[in-house]
DNA sequence: CGCCGAACAGTTATCTGTTCGGCGGTGCGATAAT
């Protein structure tokens, strides 16, 4: 039997499905193989059937690494339904008698799939019970970008992890990953030349809006009306905790069944906001980026966005949450250019160059010391210890052999490279918010321009945006010929860099040093300082 | 970076405008207090 029938029938045998997407089924097969995997497929089209069916195939351990423990319970508990092979959780949710038990079990070889958080994967003792397990799964592996060089440092120790276990083959599964973020998650994992199997970016039926506003208080009546007027159920995203509540509060007061969600609300309060919402129960959540991951309500009738958010990409990931069902959803951001001032804080954090100093010394006197080791000898936190040791590793100024560190630059110089680096990331990070501001201001077809970051070409104005049924967008092409996505570009001030993101009178590119940059071509004929570079 | 609210100043007010400090997101895991 073929490795694709083997697959066709654990999927219809074990897991009750019938059908397969060619995608699915692709990517599976080159599991199967021994490849390593990019899958980008939308939530509910069936990310997890990537791992779930060759795991009934394969002979070993499939250890899954996500994200939020919440996520992992559904897993299993979506596994242990379907009746698939045992599946597991390790984390510090469970007691610790549950976690040696499962520990146990895995020892005896009773478990198939295991559920950990990066978090779980840095600890020693960790690894070696895991041992060598036959596939290596990371789920919603945006997060490697997203949060790795800052607020989850675990997230990109996951290459040395998966060298620990003897380097078994890796599955990257998302949503959401442009072509930046894809090549970032890649690198980062250390994946070796992985067959990337991605569906389309494009979601026609959503209908894509921005309106554009001044004052603060014109903004706020205007969502307030919009959502009042719009078919249910919807999301409404803010920036911040209070606007969750004030939201939630005024539309409630409007008649309106809606609910705050963020993370500074109690576990229980959260989920019961959660499954209210997907009983229809509640008509709209008032939230922050903390609502969503994980939600596949097919019913999704809007998602507004009261503020921006702070990336293009988590933009699309968020406005994805709506219309899931095909029919038609709307995504209207309200656009204040002043709400971009909070995005830019929240990228700002104080980088410690003493503290660099302290750890790069610490290295440097104890070669061989793992991160928790690290942290109580120089009294740092563990978060802290791994984002510098990950800083270090960057700049070269550290080797790691089996999760040991080796400083090989003198730790003031070691120090003022990972400053150095951390400025950079700093930077990128901050100018993420330039292509938001560009989606929210451009005069083209939203959606050419959407797909265009994304790094995919749509020929025509979509006639689904505000743009298009205005007339603004035309009719136009999308992309400018001179500098198309993807080509590489030399600006005399800035740098090399690659252009993301191309219209007729304006390009979006990404230096590697001072990070995005909106340029008019109007301004850089003028001052002809950007050439193209002949190896792209 | 921009908003909010407290404190204060001034054209002596149960009023109005200015200044200035504080605050702002995402989750894991370990730990402390009950």
């Amino acid at each position: 039997m073929s490795a694709r029938e083997r697959l066709r029938e654990a999927a219809r045998d074990v897991f009750g499905w019938a059908e397969l997407r060619d995608e699915q089924i692709d990517a599976m097969e080159q599991v199967l193989g021994g490849r390593d995997v990019f899958v980008v497929l939308p939530t509910g089209a069936g990310k997890s059937a990537v791992y779930q069916v060759p795991g009934v195939l394969l002979d070993g351990l499939v250890v899954v690494v996500s994200p939020l423990i919440a996520l992992q319970r559904d897993q299993v508990t979506a596994l242990r339904e379907n009746g698939a092979p045992p599946a597991a959780l390790v984390n510090s949710g469970q007691s610790d008698a549950d976690n040696e038990a499962t520990w146990e079990a895995v020892g005896r070889g009773e478990v198939r799939y295991l559920f950990l958080s990066p978090e779980q994967l840095a600890k020693p003792d960790v690894l070696d019970r895991v041992g060598e397990p036959a596939l290596f799964v990371v789920d919603e592996a945006h997060c490697v970008s997203a949060w790795g060089h800052d607020f989850r440092p675990d997230y990109l120790r996951l290459s040395a992890a998966v060298e620990k276990l003897g380097r078994p083959p890796v599955l990257a599964l998302t949503a959401t990953a442009g072509t930046t973020v894809r090549e970032d998650v890649i690198t980062h994992l250390g994946m070796r030349d992985p067959v990337v199997v991605a569906v389309g970016f494009d979601r026609p039926n959503l209908a894509l809006e921005v309106r554009a506003f001044v004052e603060d208080d014109h903004k706020r009546r205007a969502v307030l009306d919009w959502v009042r007027e719009a078919p249910e159920p919807g999301l409404v995203y803010v920036a911040t905790r209070k606007d969750a509540r004030w939201y939630a509060e005024e539309l409630t007061a409007a008649g309106v069944r809606a609910e705050p969600f963020h993370a500074g609300m109690k576990a229980a309060e959260r989920e019961r906001v959660q499954d209210a919402f997907m009983r229809n129960q509640v008509d709209v959540v008032v939230a922050t980026s903390a609502f969503g991951m994980g939600i596949d309500k097919p019913d999704v009738r809007f998602v507004a966005h009261a503020s921006a958010p702070g990336s293009l990409d988590a933009y699309y990931q968020e406005i994805g949450r709506a219309g899931r069902d095909g029919e038609p959803a709307d995504a209207v951001l309200f656009y204040r250019s002043q709400d971009l001032g909070l995005q830019r804080f929240l990228q700002s954090r104080h980088i410690d160059r003493d503290a660099l100093v302290a750890l790069a010394e610490s290295v440097r006197d104890h070669p061989g010391l793992r991160v928790t080791e690290l942290a109580r000898e120089i009294g740092q936190s563990r978060r802290k210890v791994t984002s510098g040791v990950n800083l270090l590793e960057r700049v070269d100024a550290v080797e790691v052999v089996k999760s040991r560190f080796r400083l090989v630059v003198e730790p003031e110089r070691a120090a003022d490279l990972a400053v150095e680096e951390a400025q950079r990331l700093q930077r990128l990070d901050k100018s993420r918010i330039e292509v938001l501001r560009a989606y929210a201001e451009t005069r083209a077809c939203r959606r050419q321009h959407l797909l265009g970051y994304f790094g995919e070409v749509l020929e025509r104005a979509c006639g689904n945006c505000d743009t298009c049924a205005s007339g603004e967008a035309g009719t136009g092409v999308s992309a400018n010929p001179e500098y198309p996505a993807q080509s590489r570009v030399h600006h005399a001030e800035f740098g090399s860099g690659t252009v993301v993101q191309s219209e007729a009178d304006r390009i979006t590119v990404l230096f590697e040093e001072v990070g995005y940059k909106t340029l008019s071509l109007e301004a850089v004929h003028a001052a002809d300082v950007l050439g193209r570079h002949p190896d792209r």
